[in-house]
DNA sequence: ATAACATATGAATGTATACTTATATGTTTG
DNA sequence: CAAACATATAAGTATACATTCATATGTTAT
């Protein structure tokens, strides 16, 4: 009975069960590697902390990079990079004003899991 | 005005407003060390593909170290060592039976950040 | 134009980490 | 007990990456 590993969360073990229907049911639920790789590279972008609390801050308000250096007490360079990271994943976008450049979070699906992970890590 | 940074979110930049007004407000929305850090742990577990299709499948189903293996397609001790990861990043439970492992997702969360994630990348 | 400033990029370095091969630990079966 | 099996760990390697220092690009002000 494959269907039934599908239906609800339970034990799949090919020892116990036939080994077939365990691979089938597994290969069903089995992400392909470009899907994972995509999920993988999204949560990259909050899986260091200078760019957990870049994204933070940028979840409130829009900041220039030196600001973001001076608030997180870091070289100008350092911050650069990560933005730059965070730009190549679409987290982030960079408006150009003058001399300055002002980031905000690209969008809100990034805000949602970054409060989801803090609310894990604080109440959870 | 320092608060107004925090009600909404707008541009903050040092050059154009109060100094000292940004970075008490920037200050205020910064988080510390420790937290970021444990956020950016809890994000560093979707943060690689392989992991990514371990939690997947397992939010679905419990699974034994080989069988897991089997599914990915990967040796027995490269799981096995992702599975210690996870097991220290509080994400994975091992529940030992005879010669066998089952691994299960710790709690829902982690479900729900998977699958936040995936939407994200499916559609959005 | 030149100087001062804001940001981005490049090279280099140290560290973390994903996987492999080999082996150790522990469990069932003969 | 011995053999076969399931999982975990250790050592080694290769790659990824976060930061630093130095420099390049581009903008405003004098």
């Amino acid at each position: 009975m494959p269907e039934s590993f599908l239906e609800e969360r339970l034990t799949m073990c090919a020892d116990e069960h036939d080994p077939a229907a365990v691979a089938r049911a597994a290969a069903d639920l089995l992400l392909d590697h470009a899907t994972a790789s995509r999920v993988a590279d999204l949560f990259k972008a909050l899986s260091d902390p200078t760019r957990v609390r870049i994204i933070g801050l940028l979840a409130h308000a829009e900041l220039c990079v030196g600001d973001l250096a001076r608030v997180l007490e870091m070289t100008q360079p350092a911050v650069s990079h990560q933005l730059r990271v965070l730009r190549h994943l679409r987290i982030v976008r960079a408006r150009k004003q003058g001399r300055h450049a002002y980031y905000t979070l690209m969008d809100d699906h990034i805000h949602d899991l970054f409060d989801q992970g803090l609310a894990h890590v604080r109440f959870g």
